[in-house]
RNA sequence: GGGGCAGUAGGGUAGCCAGGUUAUCCUCGUGGCUUUGGGAGCCAUGGACCCCAGUUCGAAUCUGGGCUGCCCCA
């Protein structure tokens, strides 16, 4: 039913991400075309399990809306400084069929010249505002570095883009933390750990004042970024003239904000949660959370096969009617193969009933994240599978949250060891030479000052390079 | 950004250096019979040399280009 070998996780991270992609189809990587790849149907099943978290958390406060794809090439080229960050990375289209276009089109890269025309005409008086909505869209990005599924796409298939518009600056900032709140909500749904970060201002959003980051840290000791927030103030109000008439009736500029997450989500929980044998879902996002497993003998003497495919029926129907997502592998594979297999596709809970359990009317739960196995009596199943789906859910976010640590430097660590294993903390002055100067010493980035660091406290010291005053940024290999 | 490696059935591979009959093995698909508490067995059967040029009597194999993928380092 499968290949033979389980796979080193801890070995070779990378052929492992891929391997899994593959075999627990997630990911299609055979079209071809660089950079671009196919969902399977379970790979969409657990992308919209974890999309529709995101969407129930947006949608309190935000209104879904629909951009289209295609930007004019004027609009896109109009913020000088956001067009400057992108412009490498753009992807045109210049022909109607064999008519060369007017005006080149642009595939967005991100939304907001598409978007922000727009929002001049929607915005008219201080009745109008606050704006907030989201979209969740593809955009296109011309990838030059070495392409990755559901890391580094030319095509995002699933990037969820908010953009807001305030009357005041104070309100620009509110949002930024509600939205902070919303993501953490969604990662802590997710199970996954996460640092967050002010990025230094050489690494801000192209047009934003400031940029606020979540990374997570992957197996290989390299941190990936899995959101992103950015005050834009009035910037992109002036380019657009975006503007709104006040109470009083002055004409005033509106102050923004924008924040997006793409499926690199999806990656972070396959990469954190997996193990050598394959995926390893939280029961929240995963598209089948109960497997039922019959053991079935035709050649046993009182022939109890049927009462235990009735017994299994049964259970499926009150684990369905309960809401759960159940599966009922009944195909003629033996037991061990469909073990291997639900294990490699993910599935938090398997269900075994044979003979021997129907003896003692109960069925064996066998937990996906730590293999182990326990009687269940057959009246208290679902009680029993709400619970243990509970608890798996709990035991992958701790597990997970062990593995992110982070190595505060002081005079006993070299940062360019502790750097191998993961984010380090020193301090740091806010001039830009010196987080360079770090930065190629010790061959890592600077993710930045620390809003959020589970059990770091951050300090005020000397600077790691000019010993100026300084305080704790976050340092790491990054993807 | 720099360097390396690879592309042969749905998946994984041998063959390539040294060109030559029907392209190896495992897995897989299909039909059948017997099976089922950790990857079942037997029988029958199906399926491949990335693309474009070049060299050659002859190319999976050599040469060039393209496309795609992967690994390592910065």
């Amino acid at each position: 039913m499968q290949e033979e070998s389980v796979l080193k996780k801890e070995d070779n991270f990378s052929v492992w991400y891929n391997e899994i992609l593959k075999r627990a189809k997630i990911l299609d990587v055979r079209y071809p075309v660089k950079g671009v790849y196919v969902w399977y149907p379970y790979g969409l099943k657990l992308r919209n399990l974890i999309y529709g978290i995101l969407r129930t958390l947006m949608d309190d406060e935000h209104e879904e809306v629909l951009f289209p794809l295609l930007i004019r090439r004027d609009e896109l080229l109009k913020e000088k400084e956001h067009i400057k960050g992108f412009e490498e990375e753009v992807f045109w289209v210049t022909h109607g069929g064999t008519t060369e276009l007017d005006v080149p089109l642009a595939l967005r890269p991100t939304s907001e010249t598409a978007m922000y025309p727009i929002f001049k005409v929607w915005i008219r008086s201080h009745r109008d505002l606050p704006i907030r909505v989201y979209q969740i869209v593809n955009t296109f990005r011309y990838e030059t570095k070495h392409t990755r599924p559901l890391i580094r796409l030319r095509e995002i298939t699933s990037f969820k883009e908010a953009h807001t518009a305030h009357a005041s600056r104070e309100e620009a900032e509110t949002q930024i933390n509600k939205a902070i709140a919303i993501y953490r909500n969604f990662f802590d749904q997710l199970a996954v750990p996460y640092v967050i970060t002010k990025r230094p201002d050489w690494d801000k959003f192209p047009g934003a004042e400031y940029t606020i980051a979540f990374d997570t840290l992957m197996p290989d000791g390299r941190t990936m970024q899995i959101a992103t927030l950015h005050m834009l103030g009035e910037n992109f109000a002036h380019t657009f003239d975006i503007r709104y008439e006040a109470e009083d009736g002055s004409s005033r500029f509106v102050n923004q904000t924008c924040y997006g997450i793409s499926e690199r989500c999806v990656a972070a929980v396959i990469a954190i949660h997996g193990d050598d044998r394959g995926l390893v879902l939280p029961p929240r996002v995963a598209p089948i959370q109960v497997v039922i497993v019959p053991i079935i003998f035709s050649s046993t003497g009182d022939t109890p096969s049927e009462k235990v495919k009735e017994a299994c029926n049964a259970i499926y129907n009150e684990l369905k009617g309960a809401g759960i997502r159940v599966f009922l592998d009944d195909s003629p594979d033996r037991p061990g193969a469909k073990y291997y297999y639900w294990e490699m596709k993910g599935v938090p809970l398997r269900i075994e009933l044979g003979p021997r359990d129907l003896t003692n009317v109960s069925c064996t739960f066998v937990r996906r994240d730590n293999f182990a196995k326990r009687q269940v009596p057959l009246n208290t199943v679902v009680q029993s599978v709400n619970k243990t789906l509970d608890d798996i859910q709990h035991c992958l976010h701790a597990r997970a949250m062990q593995k992110l640590k982070i190595c505060a430097i002081n005079g006993d660590t070299e940062p360019k060891d502790a750097i191998r294993e993961g984010i380090i903390a020193l301090p740091l002055c806010d001039n830009e030479s010196c987080g360079k100067k770090l930065e190629e010493s010790i061959g890592a980035n600077v993710l930045g000052e620390v809003l959020y660091a589970a059990a770091h406290r951050a300090r005020r010291n000397a600077c790691a390079i000019c010993a100026r005053e300084g305080e704790d940024v976050l340092v790491a290999r990054t993807y």
